[in-house]
DNA sequence: GTTGACCCTGGAGCGACTCCAGGGTTTCAA
DNA sequence: TTGAAACCCTGGAGTCGCTCCAGGGTCAAC
């Protein structure tokens, strides 16, 4: 199948497809004689594994390794229950920033429920009261 | 007070301040006869204020926005109010997107609890598994 | 024969920093 | 007095994961 077929397919850019060919994430396609890209079915299915664990959220450092211990099945897996691990450690982490972050903001907007003179604006007023006793 | 006091006080590295004032977040700053930055108290307070917009994950465009606004005290609000709901969305959104995430990892981690073959390995079998229903 | 859909490459751009090389200056103590 | 540590400067590259672009080539249908 050509790119944009195997895009298609799975749903991404041709750009990410070439993107990631370049990145050694999916391994080079064949060439037609005039350098058309093809590809098959293995990878597709490579391609659907790694849009998969970027829908975890994982950086694509973790998933080139996860694509090396998965390539050696004689391996044991330990490695791979330590990068879920991290990786929940991490979203949990931003989960709570978020939540933080929610509540700042909801404050935030009680502040001011109107349109008033910039002047008299609570939030604006919140805004530079906390920039002040910075220092 | 010399850019390495001021990034102290506001709890910033040296590098965030002179890229404030390059992007026109932070005005610039009086120079001594060497050369070196001379920030006021004013130069402080914004500062804090941009990195309290920065900590609630508003782009620098949209502090940008907000100091704007700020400094024309006889307009009004309207703008900010709805920035605020605008960075709250987005803030929920994301929220939503990274507890279904939390909850993919953790089904995906419960696939694997001891070391095993790769070959074995639920976690691996369950991310290609996902790989190959693609088509 | 020409329109349109597809493909190629190499490189720039995004956001918000962060780091570096390669310099100059100030401050303090031995 | 000398020298080391800590500070400051500039301009530019690097980060991440794409996305977009210019400037071309290829291929099928009408
Ligand atoms: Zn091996
Ligand atoms: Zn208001
Ligand atoms: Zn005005
Ligand atoms: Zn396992």
């Amino acid at each position: 199948m050509r790119i944009g077929e195997l895009a298609r397919a799975c749903g991404v850019d041709v750009e990410t497809v070439r993107y990631y060919e370049k990145q050694g994430l999916l391994p080079a396609a064949h060439r037609t004689p005039n350098g058309y890209r093809l590809f098959g079915p293995q990878h597709a299915e490579r391609l659907a594994f790694i849009r998969h664990c970027r829908a975890l959220d994982m950086p694509l450092a973790e998933i080139r390794h996860l694509i090396e211990v998965a390539d050696h099945p004689d391996a044991d897996c330990g490695d791979v229950n330590a990068l879920i691990d991290t990786q929940l450690d991490k979203v949990r982490e931003r989960i709570k920033a978020m939540q933080a972050l929610e509540h700042q903001l909801v404050a935030l907007r009680s502040r001011c429920d109107s349109q008033r003179a910039v002047e008299a604006c609570g939030i604006l007023n919140e805004l530079m009261a906390v920039s002040r006793t910075v220092r």
